[in-house]
DNA sequence: CATCTATTTTGCCATATCGCCAAATAGATG
DNA sequence: CATCTATTTGGCGATATGGCAAAATAGATG
C-alpha cells in the first residue's frame, strides 16, 4: 500500500456509514435469521413505518440488503451475512 | 435472542458510525502499522490539523484509538486492530 | 376500472456532521 | 517567566441525517 487516498476509502466508508445506526443494526441482526417484510421490520423497530423505509433504502442502497416481490409484500434479505461477524471484534472495543 | 431492542445496538452503532468516513479509514489504516503523531497524520490526510485533530477525537470518543505523549508529539495508535479485519467482508459487500 | 394493501416518496423541521480559520492550551526549552 | 511547537477547542456556514405525517405508487383483487 503505497499512498493510500482518502478517495480509496470512500466505498468502504459508505458501507460503514449504512451500518452505523442502531435502527440499521437492529434490521440487519433481524435479518440474518431470515428475510423479512417491510411490515414485520416495522414492528420491530416500532417507528413510522415511513421511517423503516427510509433505512431500508439506506441499507439497499449500501448493497447491503436486497428485496423480493411476493404478492404485495416485500421481503428484504441480507447480502453479505458476513457483516455482522463484525459485532464480536466490536465487543472488544466496547471493554 | 429473544427481543433485541434498538437501545441494544447503539453501542455498537457508536463505534460504526466513528469508522464510517474516508479520512478516519485512512486513519485507522495508517495506524495498522505503527503508531503516528498527529503531524504525519495531517500530512496523510492533506486536510487542516485542527480537522485531523476533530477526526482523532471521535475515534478517541469510540475507544478506537488510545494516544501517548512523547514531549511535544501525540502519538496515536489503535486499540483493537481488528477493526479493520473487517474490510475484507466489505470488498464482498462491493460487488 | 375501482379499490384495497403494502410500501415508497415528498416535504418539513430539528439536529448532527464536516471543514476551515482563529484562538486557546500543554509541555519543552531558552 | 517568555516563547516556541504540537495539538486541541470554539465558532461558523454548508450540507447531511433522522423522524413524522401526508401524498403517491405498485401490484392484487373485486
Amino acid at each position: 500500500m503505497p499512498t493510500a487516498k482518502k478517495k480509496d476509502y470512500s466505498a468502504q466508508a459508505r458501507i460503514i456509514k449504512a451500518m452505523g445506526h442502531p435502527t440499521r443494526l437492529l434490521i440487519l441482526n433481524s435479518l440474518k435469521k431470515r428475510e423479512t417484510c417491510v411490515c414485520e421490520l416495522r414492528d420491530l423497530v416500532g417507528d413510522d413505518i415511513s421511517t423503516v423505509s427510509k433505512h431500508l433504502l439506506v441499507l439497499k442502497k449500501a448493497g447491503l440488503v436486497a428485496v423480493r416481490r411476493e404478492g404485495n409484500w416485500l421481503h428484504y434479505r441480507l447480502t453479505c451475512p458476513c457483516v455482522l461477524d463484525f459485532a464480536r471484534c466490536l465487543e472488544r472495543v466496547l471493554t
